[in-house]
DNA sequence: ACCTGAACACCGTTCAAGT
DNA sequence: ACCTGAACACCGTTCAAGT
């Protein structure tokens, strides 16, 4: 599947790198609804062209989102030979917070990405899906996560987590905190 | 500050039902994000009336919720008699995220209406915030839970599950079980 | 091959005119 | 006092014309 990708024209590749830019400041600040035009405006090229090098707002998103997640991805093969798995899925999750709290709306839109494949988020969040099920594996073989947890149960509570980081100015590490404690094995009191 | 309410004019009185049941309709088919146009167009009235009754989408949301609001008011004090606080929280909780699950789209305008007085849905919010303070209090003294879970921690962590609940068709019962054992005491091991 | 921006579509919101 | 819908504003998206 992997398409042989021509050259770009210099002027071409000039106005893609500029609307990345762009894209990346105007998310970070305005969240992932920023307005497209505003982000044209800002790299000073027409708004055709930024819908010439990315069909979607989503294809945009996933441009800015791309090298973050390439990063999360060795992070994750370095988690996993880690000697406390238990620890190694907590710093996981963490990465996965901030990765997620970068920008705002980013929460939604992953969580809506990961059951369509026709996404161009699908593939980054399948990535970052699969790590999570590893991750999750290990801690459970360790004897320190309950077996009942699921890889979508894990997805879904660190979006929500991060979801709620948005709202409200503390940061999400304490709910992470709860939510951790949530899926340790515990031993009944009596 | 409660203004005693004038009698409406009988069209007006009219009006107002028919767009409360038009918004409701939509706001469950399609989310809280519903078309206000439709909305109008729905109750068969010009869409300057539904402005004129509903200045703000938050105000006509009030509206729609209202009757569940109250309803869930009653339950948090006969909630608070249980001889089982730990039970009763958990069933408050089980209470607030069916009711916000009720409408897509609610969890994120609730989240941003508790920190924002001028919201029309702020009052709303405080009553639902103090009811779980005191099931919260009450579920500490008993031992139940965590001394240093907050009724915010609370409040975010149920709008997050019901977030998570509007992605994906799995109910939300699951993750808030895992949610409620985080929020358990705990005996460590060892 | 690529860029541009006018044109179209859609929706929220206001307000002058009407009853 | 209340209703109406045309008018305005804003933004996403497409596409004909241009280099």
């Amino acid at each position: 599947m992997t398409t042989t990708q021509r050259p770009m024209r210099a002027d071409a590749r000039r106005n893609y790198e500029r609307l990345l830019a762009a894209a990346g400041a105007a998310f970070a600040e305005q969240g992932t609804e920023a307005s497209l035009e505003d982000v044209a405006r800002a790299a000073e090229v027409g708004i055709g062209t930024l819908y010439r090098h990315f069909p979607t707002r989503r294809a945009l998103l996933e441009a800015v989102l791309h090298d973050g997640v390439v990063t999360l991805d060795v992070r994750a093969r370095e988690l996993l030979e880690s000697d406390s798995p238990e620890e190694a899925l907590l710093e996981w999750m963490r990465h996965l917070v901030v990765h997620t709290t970068a920008y705002r709306g980013l929460a939604a839109t992953l969580m809506s990405s990961i059951r369509d494949p026709g996404s161009e988020l699908y593939v980054s969040c399948q990535t970052m899906r699969s790590s999570s099920a590893r991750l999750l594996a290990a801690a459970q073989r360790a004897g320190a996560i309950r077996h009942d947890v699921t890889d979508a149960d894990l997805i879904k509570l660190v979006n929500a987590i991060a979801w709620a980081g948005e709202h409200g100015d503390d940061d999400a590490e304490r709910l992470l905190g709860l939510m951790m404690d949530g899926l340790r094995v515990r031993y009944e009191r009596s």
